[in-house]
DNA sequence: CGCACTCTTGACCGAGATCAACATTCGTGG
DNA sequence: CCACGAATGTTGATCTCGGTCAAGAGTGCG
């Protein structure tokens, strides 16, 4: 089924960087795209594939990841919805990634050949295409200073702040008695996958964290009860996630 | 001074990826291009800053890097000739990381409006521009991989494999009876801020490389004494680095 | 209602950090 | 061309953060 989405989350997204010129909201909004359900704990794209699509995220959450020769796995990334995961395969044929759904998903499939289509016409959305990916790179970065420098209290309370300041960009932060809550169903295995640590420190370290009253979280509601001084406890500086406000 | 290199590692490195048209290929060397010389161990940009220009290294070893609050400094990219450490600045206007010199450096800056403007008359241009920042990224994810997943040994082990096949793919890897030879002259220092490792254990580590035959590494050259054996046991999989040659 | 997944806790272990000293190399100026 | 000081590399001793193993307690879904 081709369908626009309430209103657009990849609009959205892209007026939460520039102001659009109508032409060019239209121009994305007759984008085709195929809306899709996938179940949680699915893989959407593996290692090796290419896809001739790339897709949105409506809603859930999704993490790219790789599998180690040892088996092991590291969690490169988490998006949320508003984020485009694989928006790379336009470009690089061969994934060299997988992707799998953390939970229930709603995801917009775009055909390459449209984006590129798209791109063609509207340069200025091709570089904010583009400009998606160097956000994401710049994730990366971080959290590859996070594995290789930061202490495990450190690297679990920075991606904590990371999560709150993603969310807030796209909307999805609720206030709930005056304290920022945000839906993060993610288990400890995944956590730890994602930090290089084991779900064990894992669970210790979040148990660290509630005690100090930084955080509450129960059946995937995250709340933060000081965040300002989980920034400060955990190092976070919100620069690297590029969420300067359009004017 | 405006000039282009012998024959610009730009076109050099545009063409390794794809087949340009005599138009494209001109209006690449037409970019106005500001040639410099950098000292070792110099900052080239800093967190924070705007620039107003990229570069391309023609010649030397520059390191993306960032430091925590800890002072701690996680290197999160090696780039050699050919490479473009902050492509990045054309769509993201605020860094959020340093880039030094590893050793002398020869770069090339351009304006970013001189590139932006390339990049809408040669739109392929651009495609090519943004599939290197997307390769930069694929870096980062296995480097995390790295540091989250994998142990001392084959973290060590696996970026001297890719720095052999990026060498290669430049080609900057030189034969010394039979066996391939880069000149990679980064210490231990350094090489520890990259992995995420003490350089008391990267020393150690380098230790075992050299007495079980992998490696010879003096002054600056580093010798694959059997590079296949090497990958093997550091888990390296050079995909992630998407260099099919062009047809 | 029962089984599988997730979380929690305790005991023990080990890879790699840290600290400290010494050796070697290299760049620089005399 | 040599000497010297700083940077880099090497080695040993000790410590610690976080891993691994294992068992029990919740929790939620079919």
């Amino acid at each position: 089924m081709t369908t626009t989405y309430s209103q657009s989350p990849l609009l959205r997204k892209l007026e939460s960087v520039a102001r659009l010129t109508d032409e060019e909201r239209e121009a994305v909004c007759s984008l085709p795209v195929q809306e899709q359900n996938i179940p949680a704990h699915q893989d959407i794209v593996r290692e090796g594939d290419r896809p001739n699509k790339s897709f949105y995220i409506y809603d859930g959450l999704t993490c790219v990841y790789k599998t180690t020769g040892a088996g092991r796995r590291q969690i490169a990334a988490i998006h949320i919805a508003g984020d485009a995961p694989d928006l790379q395969s336009l470009h690089l044929p061969v994934l060299d990634i997988s992707i799998a759904t953390l939970t229930n998903c709603t995801v917009g499939f775009m055909k390459h050949e449209d984006i590129r289509a798209l791109c063609r016409r509207r340069p200025r959305i091709a570089d904010l295409l583009w400009r998606e990916t160097l956000v994401d790179a710049a994730v990366y970065r971080e959290w590859l200073t996070s594995a290789g420098q930061r202490d495990a209290f450190s690297r679990v309370g920075h991606i904590i702040c990371e999560m709150f300041a993603r969310y807030e960009a796209v909307g999805l932060l609720r206030k709930v008695d005056g304290k920022p809550v945000i839906h993060w169903p993610i288990t400890q295995v995944q956590l730890g996958d994602a930090l290089g640590l084991s779900s064990v420190h894992i669970n210790r370290s979040l148990q660290a964290l509630r005690e100090q009253g930084f955080i509450a979280w129960k059946s995937g509601m995250l709340t933060g009860l000081d965040l300002p001084r989980l920034k400060a406890a955990s190092d976070f500086d919100p620069t690297y996630l590029h969420l300067s406000p359009p004017v």
